[in-house]
DNA sequence: AAATCGGGGCA
DNA sequence: TGCCCAGATTT
């Protein structure tokens, strides 16, 4: 509660005068959401007016097409939130009789509405208690509680949000939101706030700790690449095997592996023996080809998985240059290979 | 759980 | 450039 109380202290002081504070018109108040997802105030201002200005209800874009409710929209960005609006107001004119559902529950089955803003047409409209979560949010809180629980992972969105809904001052929900929302873009920015005059620098978790600039945590959403490794473990009747050093850039610089064979998918048995038919390292030999492992052994790096299979080559003689078995514990080598010496049975 | 969807502001 | 913005939906 006091959390609640210095904010809207705050905000009452603070806050900017924008035109949907105006109102609290469901058809008015959802429109300026939609619009205002992922998308700053300044830049959503325009087409906030030139929507209410072509369509003053719900009635009006109802009966719209689609391609002026688009052509409307141009610019924003997410298009399909304008092809929702258009759809759901549709559907709110010919299946709810032109009424807006008044719960959060009800709200959250429109199409385009999820739980940021039907907690903020819930709240703002209806007074429900409904705690509303954006990026303003997540900032604020992971800052004055210090919580490095990353905010687009599915336990850091369930934190927060119970976190949020504890918070939330269940007299003046619509108030609460909106200013810790506020709150979030004016004062706790994301760079170089200035927290000598915020109201909660004496009590921020943040502030006291010089984590401002490592709050909130967000994962990076790398693209991980999969690769397919083949190894080729020979071994010959004298128990000799052949390890080679990798080299170039790349991971697992200057470490030692099994002879590698990259494919562009992963190899059954007929498919690898096709593959390394004239490979150098068998030339003019015979030898019998065996897969130690069945399936794929994921080795999950940072930035890429890779499918590997290791293929037992049993051969009379190795002809090129090769090292005893007893040895190969003396050579550094990736985990991966590392694992696979430790559970193969080489004699 | 991860990919996709936009365009603009800012350091 | 990289990150963020009053996120939601699909894969």
């Amino acid at each position: 509660m006091r959390f609640s109380k210095t904010l809207t202290n705050w905000y009452s002081v603070n806050k900017r005068e924008l035109p949907w504070r105006q109102t609290i018109d469901p058809y008015t108040i959802w429109l300026s959401e939609i619009i205002l997802q992922q998308t700053q105030v300044k830049q959503g201002l325009p087409y906030y007016y030139s929507f209410l200005d072509e369509f003053p209800s719900v009635h009006h874009l109802a009966e719209a097409d689609e391609e002026k409710v688009l052509k409307l929209w141009q610019g924003l960005g997410y298009y399909s939130r304008a092809r929702n609006l258009h759809g759901t107001a549709k559907y709110i004119v010919n299946e709810l009789n032109a009424e807006f559902p008044n719960t959060y529950k009800g709200l959250l089955k429109l199409k385009g509405v999820g739980d940021y803003t039907a907690s903020a047409i819930a709240s703002i409209c209806f007074n429900e208690p409904a705690a509303v979560v954006d990026g303003n949010v997540y900032r604020v809180l992971s800052r004055y509680f210090g919580i490095d629980t990353p905010i687009n992972s599915t336990k850091g969105i369930k934190e927060f949000k119970a976190l949020a809904q504890e918070l939330i001052d269940k007299e003046m929900p619509g108030e609460h939101n909106q200013a810790i929302m506020e709150f979030g873009a004016i004062q706790c920015k994301p760079k170089n706030p200035d927290c000598n005059i915020c109201p909660f620098n004496d009590s921020c978790i943040a502030f006291s700790e010089h984590r401002i600039t490592e709050l909130p945590v967000k994962l990076k959403k790398l693209k991980v690449k999969k690769r397919y490794f083949n190894f080729l473990v020979l071994l010959s009747e004298d128990f000799n095997t052949v390890l080679e050093q990798r080299e170039g850039k790349g991971i697992w610089q200057n470490l030692y592996q099994f002879p590698l064979i990259e494919t562009e998918s992963e190899m059954d048995i007929e498919e690898f023996r096709a593959k390394i038919k004239d490979n150098e390292l068998l030339n003019e030999s015979r030898y019998r080809l065996s897969l130690y492992n069945e399936k794929s052994i994921i080795h999950k790096l940072s930035h890429q998985h890779l499918y590997t299979k290791f293929w037992i080559l049993n051969i009379d003689e190795i002809k090129t240059k090769s090292i005893p078995v007893n040895n190969i514990k003396n050579y550094p080598v990736p985990i991966l290979i590392g694992n696979f010496i430790d559970t193969f049975r080489f004699k």
